[in-house]
DNA sequence: TAACTGTGTTTGATTTTTCCGAACAATTAT
DNA sequence: ATAATTGTTCGGAAAAATCAAACACAGTTA
């Protein structure tokens, strides 16, 4: 590895061309004149180079000093533009890229409703979006795929730092000749002697589904396990079986579905919604502003 | 005046972004682990950012410190531009090593003369020489073994320059008992009609010899081609032929052979000397300031 | 002429910074 | 469980940067 000339020096160097003077050279840099005559001095000697021609009256700069102060000039700029770039990422939180994972049950529901006025509120943020399931999201976020990931709650996992955003409730979905219809709300007893069709394996909403019913998880031994919520909402159409809704993704799910019936359930049940990041990441208030930019309005 | 990041540092985080792998990145920089990791952090205080996201296994870059990882490394590259012009200009005054090399026509006809000066003028000078015939000194001098040489011209060849010294006259050399002795000059039709001796084929000077006789190119059919200038004259000595000589040369042969007969040529002729270096070499005003100081003064 | 003034440089001491080596903490591999 | 790997912390030593003061030199002034 070469050995360069320090930053510092070449600022004297510029001061020096600036004032053509080494003490007026050296106040402007708050050192001593000797401070700035060794340092030039010093300078000349890496370069190997005479930068400046000096007798006792005056100063004055070689041609090649003219030149390499020149660049130094640009030098310095250059690096007072990675300062600046530094200092207006730190006072301007969430600006310049960010990939962020979300689990299909959330993605399509929550993200068209927050995402406009995320982009009034940070302007400067370049959001890529990565859709999949919590494991696999969990695991590229390990790997510095993404910088975080917003998830149902409860999950296991290790090394991860999540911010609560807002409970969403599950609803009771059935057809509406279903036995189960027109009530106000349903119970978890009623519930349990119910059809249940949930989503396959590997969706997180299955586990929360059958946490929420205080059922046991069980293996994929039903016949029909939908892959996607708006088919889990055709099975239920077409009265194959009930199931329970999130809220966040009840409303355009059952717009324009005639024969659906929803209903709370009684006690309410619910999964947790919250963004999740690296814990050895140290941008904590920055994941903190970016959960709640990405709580909807009608929730908080 | 900021506090700028000193160029150290920014080598360092380029080396940890090279490596990802902070023990690898400090080898790299010939520095202990620890100094590595406390120059790092320092850098992400004074720009009050982090810049690579570190767990005890791994180390990840944060998107910003990979904005600012690249624009040091322009940075850093642009202050080993710096270094490199001061170097390049430092060797002006012809300084350091430097390979030259010498057609054998030349070289010892030449350089006797003026290395002397040489030596006065440019004393930092280390000059390696290497003889050579044309096509071996260029081919040498495309692979970098030379840094120049010294030609007869003209001389085709690509991507190499050449700086014009001085003209080298031919005269005529004959045996002092040979019908065109004593004659003031030669012309070249009496020259036509005698026996003309070359050197082997290789010397260039062969070539320029035929050529100031306005002849063309020929094999080589003579049963007797001298391999060198001395062998040259001592074959015109015995009057097995007569042939043309470099002024250049023709002192140093001349003298002490008692039987040697010289005049020059009507019209006259002579080949080019020059120097001749690398297109792509940076060091245009050396070479002209080398050719300069290699041409003798009684010609220049 | 001789002292004076302004200027860049040298010098020696002092302060500051840098760097290493060892111990440490945390994690993974065996 | 034990060992190996890796980044970090800490204290002291080495290196450097810096200062203040003395110095050297050239014009200028008295």
């Amino acid at each position: 590895m070469l050995h360069l000339p320090s930053l510092k020096q070449l600022q004297y160097l510029m001061a020096l061309e600036e004032t053509g003077h080494f003490g007026k050279a050296a106040s402007q840099c708050n050192v001593t004149p000797s401070t700035l005559s060794s340092s030039i001095k010093e300078l000349e000697e890496t370069l190997g180079v005479q930068l400046a021609e000096r007798n006792n009256r005056s100063v004055m700069m070689t041609a090649l000093g003219l030149e390499i102060t020149n660049r130094a000039r640009a030098l310095i700029q250059d690096a007072e533009a990675i300062m600046e770039i530094a200092k207006a990422a730190s006072r301007t939180p969430l600006s310049g890229k960010m990939t962020l994972g979300v689990i299909p049950t959330i993605g399509p529901y929550l993200l068209p409703k927050v995402l406009p006025a995320l982009k009034t509120t940070y302007p400067d943020l370049q959001l890529y979006l990565i859709e999949d399931q919590t494991e696999q999201l969990i695991t590229r976020l390990k790997r510095g795929e993404i910088d975080a990931a917003l998830l149902a709650l409860p999950y296991e996992m290790e090394g991860v730092s999540t911010a609560f955003m807002f409970n969403d409730y599950f609803q009771f979905a059935a057809n509406a000749n279903h036995s189960l219809a027109r009530q106000k709300s349903v119970t978890l007893e009623e519930l349990a002697e119910s059809d249940l069709l949930l989503l396959a394996e590997g969706h997180c909403l299955r586990e929360h589904a059958l946490e929420a019913c205080q059922l046991p998880p069980r293996a994929q031994a039903d016949n029909f396990a939908a892959t996607s919520l708006p088919t889990l909402i055709q099975m239920v159409i077409a009265n194959m079986g009930v199931t329970l809704l999130p809220t966040l993704a009840a409303g355009s799910l059952a717009s324009g579905a005639e024969n659906l019936f929803l209903c709370p359930l009684d006690p309410p049940a619910y999964r947790e919604i919250g963004l999740a990041w690296r814990q050895a990441s140290h941008r904590t208030d920055e994941f903190h502003l970016l959960a709640a930019a990405l709580t909807p309005n009608e929730v908080s």
